[in-house]
DNA sequence: AGTGCAGTTGACTTT
DNA sequence: TAAAGTCAACTGCAC
């Protein structure tokens, strides 16, 4: 038999739309590298594993009816990769290309060396529009369309046995070395229902996700909440961009929401765009005026972390975080501007916190959010949210709250949103950890003060030729035309994603 | 009926 | 749907 090539998984637990796999031929050896190392990153967490897990799992079994399981292996990427060649004669391996955190970047490039060394083939493909070595991003848009137009990879029926693997056992978090992180309402990794969730957001749920997404009560129905599937590859971007193209709803009145939620995903990898152009974008501010801006404060981060700010919707929402793994986009960045500016914290550290808590943490898009959400990439304008009249905007009757704060449970509704102005606040809920107001207000005038300085501008200017969207140049106006054009289109967060 | 006033609403600007 | 501030137009009411 000809030498098999070595398929090798990483976040693409999926076998359609594989072009990897595609590009092997039928003699293959599939493998995963389960790496301790990774798992000890601060980025990375149990849910996140035990999500990989099931998913691996879900995969094997979807080989092994193909004529070929899974070969699962744990150690160092290199050691176990240098391993399998040798044993089954391999000079060629395929995979994805990975826009990864830092670790995973210099993972790769060790493999990329020692394969060089050795005279192995290592051929990396990209899965999304995400483009290695990109010199411009004029264009980039067009060349997505054209990946999509491009259509699936062609899907692998059979494969021949390359060898017969005993059932690896998959250790579990904790013998990975993993902090507990009960997360009893996540969402779990097979392919029947990330199948069943893509269908069913494309056939229902899709015609409430404009005006459900903001809202953390009717986000969770309302969202597609394919992250998980997309940022594990349990789902591949292009599959679900064509299934959407082919909704029976396409031509029908929920054609908008579907373009608004083609936005998004289109969205997602010119934010991973970012990470691969600027690896660094998960260490430094992107706009160096914010260096060492921030001070670190055990007892903010804690209460912050744990969901005891004494800010009612913010709590809530660390809580449902903490219970799901997941939260909408809007409170992700409610979360995220609170930590920034009124607590005042480092966007690094509460961005690892973040990280570890999302089931869907995909480095690209958090990192950029993270910047983007603390005001460190110097061209946006700050977003400074005020945590109570989210509260109130977002669930005005307090059903989310009450939901997650049973210490809460009982203060009427008046109170409910500021439970300090209660004649007698709940004995058992903090007093608030900052005024939000004043806060808020000192933050803005520091953040401003940033930008007054000499130099800022043009600094700014040089980030924004670099990585900034291009598709709205050719009709950028004033501003009372950008509203307008966001009456019509009625996307709440078509301006606030972009840097 | 017309005027003055307080309070509200919405467009727009500033931070 | 960032929030706060400004300003002008409008509304409802009293007289």
């Amino acid at each position: 038999m000809e030498n098999p090539v070595l398929v090798w998984f990483k976040r693409d637990l999926r076998l359609a739309d594989h072009p990897a796999l595609a590009a092997s031929g039928p003699v293959v050896l599939p493998v995963y590298i389960i790496e301790p190392e990774y798992w000890r990153q601060p980025d990375t967490s149990a849910r996140q594993w035990e999500f990989t897990r099931e998913a691996l799992v879900s995969l094997r079994a979807a080989l092994a009816a193909r004529g070929q399981p899974l070969v699962i292996r744990q150690g160092d990427a290199v050691s176990e990769l240098a391993r399998l060649c040798t044993r089954y004669r391999i000079t060629r391996i395929t995979s994805h290309e990975e826009t990864g955190n830092g670790w995973t970047y210099a993972r790769d490039r060790r493999v990329a060396a020692w394969a060089r060394a050795h005279g192995i083939d290592w051929q990396e493909l990209p899965q999304c529009a995400v483009v290695r070595r990109l010199k411009s991003r004029d264009g980039w848009q067009r060349a997505r369309n054209r990946f999509i137009r491009a259509g699936m990879a062609p899907e692998v029926t059979a494969l021949a046995p390359v060898c017969t693997v005993e059932d690896t056992h998959l250790p579990g978090a904790r013998a990975l070395g993993l902090a507990p992180d009960p997360c009893p309402h996540r969402q779990t990794g097979s392919h029947k229902t990330a199948r069943i969730t893509l269908e069913g957001f494309l056939a229902r749920r899709v015609e409430g996700y404009r005006h459900g997404m903001s809202s953390p009560l009717s986000a969770e129905r309302a969202c597609s909440r394919l992250s998980p599937y997309i940022a594990l590859g349990l789902l591949s971007v292009r599959e679900v961009e064509l299934a959407r193209q082919h909704s029976r709803h396409a031509r029908t009145d929920l054609a908008t929401p579907l373009n608004s939620f083609a936005k998004r995903l289109a969205w997602r990898d010119h934010f991973i765009q970012k990470l691969e152009d600027e690896p660094d974008l998960e260490h430094r501010c992107l706009h160096p005026a914010h260096e060492r801006l921030r001070e670190s404060d055990a007892a903010r981060l804690g209460a912050w972390v744990n969901g005891e700010t004494g800010l009612p919707f913010v709590d809530a929402c660390m809580r449902y975080l903490r219970a799901t793994g997941w939260l909408n986009f809007r409170m992700r960045a409610m979360l995220m501007s609170f930590a920034s500016y009124h607590l005042w914290l480092d966007w690094r550290v509460t961005g690892a916190h973040l990280a570890r808590r999302f089931t869907d943490y995909e480095p690209g898009i958090h990192w950029s959010q993270c910047q983007m959400q603390s005001g460190t990439t110097g061209i946006n304008t700050l977003r400074i949210y005020n945590p109570v009249k989210q509260g109130l905007d977002q669930d005005p009757e307090g059903r989310f709250i009450r939901a997650w704060l049973p210490e809460l449970r009982d203060l009427p509704l008046r109170h409910l949103h500021t439970p300090w102005t209660a004649p007698s606040p709940p004995p058992r809920y903090p007093a608030p950890v900052v005024d939000p107001l004043e806060a808020g207000r000192r933050a803005r005038e520091v953040m401003w003060g940033v930008r007054a300085q000499p130099g800022f501008h043009d600094t700014a200017a040089r980030i924004a030729r670099k990585h900034a969207s291009r598709a709205r140049d050719s009709h950028r106006g004033s501003a009372a035309a950008m509203r307008a054009r966001r009456r019509d289109t009625g996307d709440p967060a078509q301006l606030s994603l972009d840097f």
